[in-house]
DNA sequence: GCAGGTTTTGCAGGTTTTTACAAGGAATGT
DNA sequence: ACATTCCTTGTAAAAACCTGCAAAACCTGC
């Protein structure tokens, strides 16, 4: 990897998550520690970022405040995200829906993984977009300003055509009686288009939403092949998911 | 090999992966690598990529080069994109195209606008989902990350079967005799279908662009209807334009 | 066609950049 | 206070770079 390429992936990386680790940037990109330590010590310079012991921080996040409520749901999608990742492999074609904790595994996307993302989420199709090494085929329509995704029979029509190895699918509810349920009925279409054309449907939620209904019903939980959530696979909450014949993770 | 033949090579290969290594380059063209060092020198000083230590990356990567850029060009455009906006009415179906310009477009629409967009440019989408009063149609296919905009026969499909009162089109070159030119085979396809399906084409370019030619040609001067620049209408320059039938602004 | 100039390319050399490792000092957390 | 982690400094080797030069290929005007 060349260095502009790997600083360039670090300033992307911290504008994203707001903080980067020494370490951990050490072994996504595989290279010493030292070598991250010179990258943040020069980005510092040019005033990409501010370095701090252990890592370095982002520049706007200076001026937050410490809102620890919002700071711990966003670690929990982080968690989430990558396990979630873990999932994906080169060459792949992998379907995603929107939401918060969607773009959170788009952030979490490793360098070097080479795959091709189908979505109609704009967020996330940016966040796609900027990665180095993905393909990105974007769904359109008309966009829904509430769930900035393209919604409509367009979106509907091309996702049939599709066959995507694997589905990711940011859920609003999940209940062990009820499925999957969801509150917008465009959505809803749309997230029963994308399970029926993927050969593995992967649900990420926070586990505040399971045992909770919602309105409409998008499919039972027979369809779903993983569950993601920030718990440990062995929680007593998950149990039933797991005798259901789902994969928890 | 010849030399432009190789250059082109190179850039191609940058287009595609981001970024390309002296080394391999080297070695699949079979050429010293101080060959292909003045290569990426050269190319580099012609705007085509950006070299650095090892190689050189796409512009993709525009986010690590340091701003040096000039105000001046931005200004122009924002005097573009205001002349441009008092063409749109309440209740217009408007394509837009992608490009700097219309980007700056899209910041200046007015917010009680309310009118609908039509768009394959994500960062244009994007800027157009913040607006309160704006539908948004999005052109789905194949994302190329260099334009940032989607390109295939799906979107020519797409556009095909629109028929959209106003298009904004940013563009790459306009030359009296040989009309709108352009330099990239898959955008100038797209850029031809818009114009055939919009009852009136509205072109947005800088004054540097005038009386400039690229390869592939677009379109005659004849099925243009307004010029937008940032000079005066009554600017020497482009008094041809006025005489080939077409409104300058 | 051919002398005189330009362009292109590879090579030799010396220089700079980049990186990993090592060892001792500073910061951090329990 | 102690262990751990992280930082700094120095070193060394590899990789990439630059400079100048010369051979080859090429244009050009007569």
């Amino acid at each position: 990897m060349l260095k502009r390429e790997r600083q360039a992936y670090i300033v992307h990386q911290v504008n994203l998550h707001n903080k980067v680790l020494s370490t951990s940037l050490s072994s996504e990109i595989d290279v010493s520690e030292d070598t991250i330590r010179r990258d943040l010590q020069e980005l510092s310079e040019n005033g990409k970022l501010i370095k701090v012991h252990g890592g370095a921080l982002s520049h706007s996040f200076h001026d937050i405040t410490y809102p620890s409520k919002k700071v711990y749901a966003k670690n929990n999608k982080r968690i989430i995200a990558e396990k979630a990742v873990k999932l994906i492999k080169d060459g792949m074609f992998v379907l995603t829906g929107g939401g918060t904790t969607i773009i959170e595994l788009a952030r979490c996307l490793p360098l070097n993984l080479s795959a091709t993302f189908i979505s109609g989420s704009i967020p996330a199709v940016v966040e796609y977009m900027h990665h180095p090494n993905i393909d990105v085929i974007v769904i359109g329509d008309k966009l829904s300003k509430n769930s900035k995704i393209t919604l409509g029979a367009d979106a509907l029509a091309r996702i049939k055509t599709l066959k995507p190895d694997l589905c990711f699918l940011g859920i609003n509810a999940i209940d062990i009686e009820h499925g999957i349920t969801d509150n917008d009925w465009d959505v809803v279409q749309l997230k029963q288009s994308m399970i029926a054309s993927s050969q593995k449907v992967i649900c990420l939620t926070i586990a505040e939403k399971i045992n909770t209904i919602q309105p409409i019903h998008v499919t039972d939980l027979s369809e779903i092949d993983i569950l993601i959530t920030e718990l440990p696979n062995d929680h007593p909450i998950l149990q039933p998911f797991v005798a259901a014949g789902i994969t928890v993770m």
